[in-house]
RNA sequence: UGGGAUGUCGUCUAAUGGCAGGACACGAGAUUUUGGAUCUCGUUAUGGUGGUUCGAAUCCACCCGUCCCAGCCA
């Protein structure tokens, strides 16, 4: 079932959803290449490469430039290596390239027999070097670490000569060759480039091309002490591989010239070395040192955890490679910094999985319901189709019993307005079953909470149809409880909770990890999915009706424990509904996406950043009558109000003003100062709609509150 | 403040001297046995100031903003 159907065709696709020889609209660096194939430039040959270190797992951003590189090659019937920049042992490990061999594959990209490593080449880059040497444009330099970077000088200093730059030849060789020999220790002396140590560009100012190094290689073991830097390997490599285009990223720009001096020197094949934009991706990040970081602390479950921005990360998530490779040529190709939206991510798995994925029904928070009027024993079944536009995906058959769990959120004993779910003496219907009519509440004695519904149903709807035409506005998954089988759902999020991490981290002098966003995961124990998911297989993917597409975990899932990973939800309106009117702003998207609550602000009052009229203007300012106010059981600091601003309901407000207010009766009564259009607060007593305004010094404070006029909902301005 | 890049709807990206287009997001409506999907319609942009030109996002000048570079990382 899964990775079933073709993708629409759009002539944007690239890669391995076009054929061959039909470029797509010209980006810059088709352009270029268009511009060579004219002028012969490279004989009409394009070779590029993916050249990454295997010093973590490959990522999204990743994936824009393994599409790229695969994308061009194929565009122009040429081919793309893959090689793996093996140069700095102490960081690189075989589990990395094991995985990158994985990930590129299952992204649906193939070398045929052209893996290589620039390690490959440790040889012929050593002879490479002699040559330079030989030239005289290469020396063994003593200088220690920090004696290089004082001679470096500034970006607004030249730098001075190292005082080594004019040895001999024969003596450079002799030190070299002694270098390669394991005579000197670790730091002790490096071969660099003789250039220019007054370049504005700091790395003309003669770079070290070779440092000792004790380090064990993942492939070459301990055949050598000494390893290329990346500025020289890389270009030797291509020119060994006779790369044309040579496609980095938009920080190595500083790097060309250096790029060409090496070709240059050496005279050897002439690859080009093309710059384009990395990826950014909002509420994620792709540093991969940040990233290590997060798999070291715990923090995420592994490289592979399915919040990571990883290629593993989101294939258990649950993503297609058809999804990522689509998102990643919609994104096109240019030179300008840019972050991307998730949502523009989460739009294309979304189309994907709409077209793929059989519908199935799971109810995640069981709530019991009876039939009173369906005879005990008795199991009727529905032949429900997997897919309501696409008949060819067959359907299944899925009981019905007297005793049935639909959604906790689909039903509210006052409904609020516009919810067109159950409640009591409401119609809503069953999907692919029957009508059903709420008759009756059940509640715990203790708690008030609502533990099961009573129900009737109408035997004429059978399938979902009334025959007296009768319209429901509600449609409800369930699932008969006698043959649900139980499962754990874990329901992800964007890992963080600000768009742009790092600019975020900077304006407040925080670390990324405060970012975090603290419902990336939340796991939902006791979840009863339909019968016919008994023989899901892992990484099956479903869309669960109603909630969002979910694929079965390819690692925690057992034969009798099912666990399910969401990769995205559905679109969701009603989410949207439930939460108008309220954050100003941006929200970070979705459902079930709150904020952490925000710790009031300790700064002194002149440190606060200043706002524009404009953001004071999004507060919505309300009088509000308190109507009820009590205490909170379980906190000292709260006090729970319910509020009129004329809306018709009173909302709830918990507020944290006990410590001034310890009768909170008082306030009955009161008018207040509400800020109407703020979004609603899930904490731990209850939802919290608004938040009334109170000034004062630290121990001294009361609330905002009006004499005499103003109505209840009036404007403050 | 040295050097290298880069500024087009909220976001990403086209237009290469000639109608500022597309996608996402957003909004309105239709439809719907998923508040899904689908369909229709809509709002929103050339950083600024001059100049060249019949005509400028595009060419020129100046200004402004943003990003990258001082690893023996890649």
């Amino acid at each position: 079932m899964r990775d079933a159907g073709n993708s629409k065709d759009d002539p944007r696709d690239t890669g391995k959803d076009t054929a061959p020889g039909t470029p797509s609209p010209t980006d810059f660096i088709r352009a270029i290449i268009n511009e060579h194939m004219k002028t012969g430039k490279y004989e009409g040959r394009v070779n590029t490469r993916f050249p990454p270190e295997p010093n973590g797992y490959l990522h999204i951003g990743h994936a824009k430039s393994i599409c790229l590189n695969f994308g061009v090659a194929a565009d122009y019937n040429g081919i793309c290596n893959l090689r793996f920049d093996d140069t700095n042992p102490s960081k690189e490990d075989q589990e990395y390239i094991d995985s990158i061999i994985e990930d590129v594959h299952w992204l649906g990209f193939d070398w045929d027999d052209r893996m290589y490593f620039a390690s490959d080449y440790f040889e012929k880059l050593y002879e490479f070097a002699e040559q330079l040497i030989r030239k005289g444009t290469a020396y063994v330099c003593d200088l220690s670490a920090e004696e290089t970077r004082a001679y470096r000088g500034t970006l607004t200093e030249p730098g001075k000569e190292s005082p080594y730059r004019n040895r001999s030849v024969e003596e450079n060789l002799d030190l070299f060759r002694r270098m390669r020999a394991g005579e000197f220790p670790d730091g002790a002396r490096v071969l660099r480039a003789r250039i220019d140590m007054a370049s504005p560009n700091l790395n003309m100012r003669d770079p070290i091309i070779y440092r000792i190094l004790r380090s064990t290689h993942h492939r070459t073991g301990d055949d050598w002490c000494l390893y290329p830097m990346y500025d020289y390997a890389h270009p030797v490599s291509d020119s060994l591989e006779r790369i044309t285009h040579s496609i980095c990223t938009l920080e190595f720009e500083d790097h060309r010239p250096l790029y060409d001096w090496f070709l240059e020197q050496l005279d050897i094949y002439r690859s080009q070395q093309i710059e384009f934009a990395r990826l950014n991706l909002s509420y994620t990040m792709m540093s991969k040192r940040r990233l290590l970081e997060l798999v070291q602390l715990g923090i995420v479950s592994g490289w592979d955890d399915p919040r990571m921005p990883t290629i593993a990360g989101l294939r258990r998530r649950g993503y297609t490679p058809e999804a990522i490779r689509k998102f990643c040529d919609r994104i096109g190709i240019a030179k300008n910094d840019s972050m991307v939206d998730m949502d523009l991510l989460e739009h294309h798995i979304r189309e994907d999985l709409n077209e793929r994925s059989p519908r199935v029904m799971a109810v995640l928070r069981p709530l019991m319901v009876t039939i009173e009027n369906y005879p005990e024993g008795k199991t009727d079944e529905f032949e429900i189709p997997f897919h309501p536009g696409n008949p060819g995906m067959g359907s299944r058959k899925v009981p019905f019993t007297r005793t049935l769990y639909i959604e906790q959120d689909d039903f509210q004993e006052n409904p609020q307005d516009k919810f067109f779910r159950l409640a009591p003496g409401r119609e809503v219907r069953l999907r692919g079953a029957y009508f059903i009519t709420c008759t009756g509440v059940g509640k715990d004695v203790k708690t008030g909470e609502i533990t099961s519904l009573k129900c009737t149903y109408d035997p004429a709807t059978r399938g979902g149809d009334s025959p007296d035409g009768r319209k429901v506005k509600g449609t409800l998954h369930w699932v008969s409880a006698a043959h649900a089988i139980p499962a754990e759902v874990r329901l992800y999020d964007r890992l963080f909770s600000v768009e742009n991490i790092g600019a975020e981290a900077e304006r407040t002098g925080k670390d990324y990890k405060d970012f975090l966003n603290p419902a990336s995961l939340v796991i939902v124990t006791g979840s009863m999915v339909e019968p016919s998911l008994k023989g899901a297989s892992p990484e099956d993917r479903y869309q669960f009706e109603r909630q969002g597409y979910f694929c079965l975990d390819s690692k925690d899932s057992t034969g009798h424990a099912l666990v399910f990973n969401r990769t995205v939800t559905l679109r969701d309106s009603w989410a949207k509904i439930e939460k108008a009117s309220v954050s100003p702003g941006k929200a970070p998207g979705g459902k079930a996406r709150d904020k952490k609550p925000q710790a009031a602000e300790k700064a002194a009052p002149e440190k606060l950043p200043e706002i524009a009229i404009d953001d004071f203007a999004r507060l919505d300012l309300r009088v509000g009558v308190v109507r009820e106010a009590g205490l909170v059981e379980g906190s000292d600091k709260l006090v729970h109000l319910r509020v009129d601003v004329g809306e018709g309901r009173l909302r709830q407000i918990f507020a944290g003003i006990r410590a001034m207010y310890p009768d909170p009766a008082k306030l009955i009564g009161k008018k207040v100062v509400v800020v109407a259009n703020l979004k609603p607060r899930a904490m731990k007593f209850g939802t919290s709609e608004g938040m009334i305004l109170a000034g004062g010094h630290a121990d001294s404070w009361s609330i905002c509150t009006f004499e005499g006029d103003p109505e209840p909902g009036d404007k403050v301005s």
